[in-house]
DNA sequence: ATCCGAATGAGACTCAATCTCAAAAAGGGA
DNA sequence: TCCCTTTTTGAGATTGAGTCTCATTCGGAT
């Protein structure tokens, strides 16, 4: 919503030789706006019901753009559904998803991270990127 | 195939209160004959092509029966196709996927597994599941 | 061998995501 | 500003993995 986010915004999409269009800063900003991590089902119906006409087919497209230059971050939590979460500073974190109220928890670990870039090269690999969710249930007292 | 592998099957069935039948059985010999990783429609065609008769649905729905006993594990790749693999031993690993030859090594790493549960614990959690998977490229020399 | 409830299978259905292509809009040039 | 070319949009069709339906077949206890 501010300036410098739309400028931003408006880098990257000249950068990859699209045009600027209100439905695709109206992605971003809803995505942007919420620090939760939400469907492309409730992104649109969040984006048409502020008013702004947009398909299912342009959030799609404009979150694969999002995800491709690192302002969004794509999360499959094994349900179907794809989540995203806007990145907003680029602090990496994983997922702990509760199986009983399906809530999710954000976690980072430095700890766990070098020990993945150190079992990708010992097995003579680089690591590019990676997925890891943990599946959790409340600690009964 | 060999006789101790099918009463253990058969066990599990009548446990389960479902009957023993060949297409039942074919599924879990396909899956079990292969190390591989693959995925339902592979094992749906090489049952037929061994000239067995079975249809998707008796595929998904036994693969959930062996799934839910430990027999089989489901993985997600992120591809939208989930991954089958005998559960022969009980040892529990997770996945390295190559991006640029999309091959699958398995790694298991003992601090990892621990580290997994103390984060969970932190949190005030206990760790049910857990999903992980390292997409990795090879080391230039 | 009979019988009854469980299992099967062909194909319909679901649902997230992708594709199509005619119509609308962006934005550079004059 | 008005063109003009190219990109974008959107409604709806399509895809594809997985699930569901229900008439028919089969397992297995008696």
């Amino acid at each position: 919503m501010n300036d410098s986010t739309i400028q931003n915004f408006k880098e990257i999409l000249r950068k990859e030789g699209l045009r600027y269009t209100k439905q695709r800063q109206a992605v971003w900003d809803e995505i942007q706006n919420s620090q939760e991590h939400r469907d492309a089902e409730d992104i649109y119906m969040s984006i048409r019901n502020n008013g702004v006409n947009v398909s299912r087919a342009t959030v799609y497209r404009t979150i694969d753009v999002l995800v491709k230059n690192r302002m969004v971050r794509k999360m499959d939590v094994g349900d179907g559904r794809n989540r995203y979460e806007p990145r907003l500073d680029d602090a990496h974190h994983d997922h702990m998803i509760c199986v009983e109220t399906g809530k999710i928890i954000e976690f980072y670990n430095e700890e766990l991270e070098d020990l993945q870039e150190k079992i990708a090269e010992e097995n003579g690999y680089m690591l590019v990127r990676h997925i890891h969710q943990l599946f959790v249930k409340p600690l009964k007292k």
